[in-house]
DNA sequence: TCACTAATAT
DNA sequence: CATATTAGTG
């Protein structure tokens, strides 16, 4: 009984959702290769095909292989309905149609022809992570197997649930999923406590703690940026994000931080101002610290480009800076975007106030990564104050410095973080605070680095980042470089992740990136 | 009920 | 410290 047919109990029966075995069918490879991460992230086992046809082959080949399709709706070989419609009648197992619009007619369309779910792209962990809703669904509904249910773990999906931090919407349908099948647990129980670990999976996943990574952080900014620092709440936030595996609380939780930095930096502006720091030691930093920071801040007022700042002191970093800077720029050149312009500043004030100079209201769509969208961003540029930083002195010798930065940065990176690490970070205390912004952490430092130092906001990042972020696809491209070091701290809840640093560190060649990337 | 956020816990 | 979780409020 169990498990003949179409969903080997297993699955049930190990008491996880995990291990689900999923077929993704999408003739993009791109969103493929995201949206296997993501699933791998829920981990479910995952089988990824780029034609219905062969979707629909392998299907045919093992009816029993599978335990859900995610099907996009248009593919060229085969309309997603038509498969959706075989895999109905064929073999019977949940299908879930996705595409890029939600025009209502087509999504009709896909319920009309018996899809369990219709998912807009992109994609959000959460909706992923529920998937396995549906085979449970449609066991229940066939009737079988109740009793396999019984020892179904529903702690485990709670705990699986929970971490994913998906409370709102879409749990309730599992609410109420499980709470008719099982009189036998309730929810509460399993809430109380279970102060449990994750589900073995292979992947053991760590408790999930959010890294708001440069990456993060900007977006988190623009969001703000965009919604208006008056009007803000967390949720809105959450939703231009569009970072599939945060939640509301996250963002919560870092909106408190961030108001508290800059309320931090008001004061600290009001009070002095007159600091102008006319000095400041351009290059020699010498002490991370404090008073460093907090001058520059001080200075000037944009946050933002403060933020970078807050390099420590090591040369390394200034290089760093400067280089990317140097970098930065010319990517933006290369880049198409139109605005690179306006890109150039936005100070805090502006954030403040909600800068949507650019009037884009199109968030990012990570949709496509292909597109690179940086233009729409509204990104303020660091720039800024030369004067206090030595860093600044990036500013103004942007040549040196990109010419050295192009080759250094490898170089350089490295270096740095194991300074900071080592070093205790003192540094990166002091710069955080300076700059909540961005960087908060070494992981900062590895992961993007940079970006931020900046100004922290690279119009880059933002598509980049997230373009390759939700799509480690580019592995494939990648160019030129994995991963170096990033190891484990940063291990990010979603998969995104560790793109960035790949970027990074090659900096090197951003300019043949860039081309790679957004061109062609 | 939901969202927000200050306070508090980890 | 940074982030999570809680609890009180609207």
């Amino acid at each position: 009984m169990e498990n003949n047919g179409c969903l080997p109990c297993t699955t049930l029966r190990e008491g996880f959702p995990a291990g689900l075995r999923v077929l993704v069918v999408d003739d993009d490879p791109t969103w493929l290769k995201i949206l296997e991460k993501m699933l791998k992230k829920c981990s479910y086992q995952v089988t990824t095909c780029c034609l219905a046809t062969e979707a629909l082959k392998k299907l045919r080949e093992r009816k029993d292989a599978f335990d859900i399709v995610i099907s996009d709706v248009n593919m060229p070989d085969m309309n997603g309905f038509k498969l959706l419609e075989h895999v109905g009648l064929e073999m019977d197992l949940p299908v879930i149609m996705m595409s890029v619009d939600g025009e209502t007619s087509r999504v009709m369309k896909g319920v009309q022809h018996g899809a369990c779910d219709y998912l807009l792209k992109p994609v959000r962990m959460k909706e992923l992570r529920n998937i396995w809703q549906h085979v449970l669904r449609k066991r229940i509904h066939e009737g079988r197997e109740f009793e396999s249910l019984e020892g179904f773990d529903f702690e485990g999906i709670h705990h699986f649930m929970r971490n994913g931090q998906d409370q709102c919407c879409d749990d309730v349908s599992l609410f109420s999923l499980e709470d008719c099948i099982s009189s036998t647990r309730k929810r509460k129980d399993a809430d109380n406590k279970h102060g449990e670990r994750e589900f073995g999976d292979s992947s053991s996943t760590k408790k999930a703690r959010v890294v708001w990574s440069v990456d993060l952080h900007q977006k988190f900014v623009q969001a703000v940026n965009q919604i208006g620092l008056d009007k803000v709440g967390p949720k809105k936030i959450l939703d231009l994000m569009n970072v599939p595996w945060l939640s509301r609380e996250n963002v919560a939780s870092h909106l408190q931080k961030y108001r508290l930095y800059l309320s931090r930096l008001q004061r600290q502006r009001d009070q002095k101002c007159s600091s102008s720091g006319t000095k400041h030691s351009d290059s020699n930093p010498k002490d991370p610290g404090s008073s460093t920071l907090k001058n520059s801040m001080n200075k000037q007022q944009n946050v933002f480009s403060t933020d970078n700042l807050r390099c420590p002191n090591n040369g390394l970093l200034q290089l760093h800076e400067a280089d990317f800077r140097g970098t930065v720029s010319e990517l933006n050149n290369i880049v198409p975007g139109p605005n690179m312009t306006n890109v150039s500043h936005i100070g805090l004030d502006q954030t403040f106030s909600s800068l949507n100079s650019e009037g884009n209201s199109e968030v990012f769509d990570c949709t496509l990564p292909t597109q690179y969208t940086w233009n729409q961003v509204p990104q303020r540029k660091l720039q800024d104050d030369p004067k206090s930083q030595s860093i600044a002195s990036m500013d103004s010798s942007p040549s040196a410095a990109s010419s050295i930065a192009s080759s250094a940065v490898e170089n350089i990176i490295p270096a740095q973080s194991k300074s900071l690490m080592g070093n205790d970070l003192g540094l990166k205390t002091q710069e955080f605070d300076a700059s909540l912004s961005l960087i908060p952490d070494l992981e900062f430092y590895q992961q993007n680095l940079l970006w931020g130092g900046e100004g922290g906001f690279s119009p880059l990042d933002e598509d980049l980042h997230f373009f390759l972020l939700q799509s480690e696809c580019y592995d494939d491209m990648n160019f030129g470089m994995h991963n170096i070091e990033m190891p484990e701290y940063y291990y990010d809840p979603g998969l995104i992740a560790d793109v960035p640093n790949h970027l990074f560190y090659d900096s090197a060649d951003y300019s043949l990136v860039d081309q790679s990337l957004f061109i062609a």
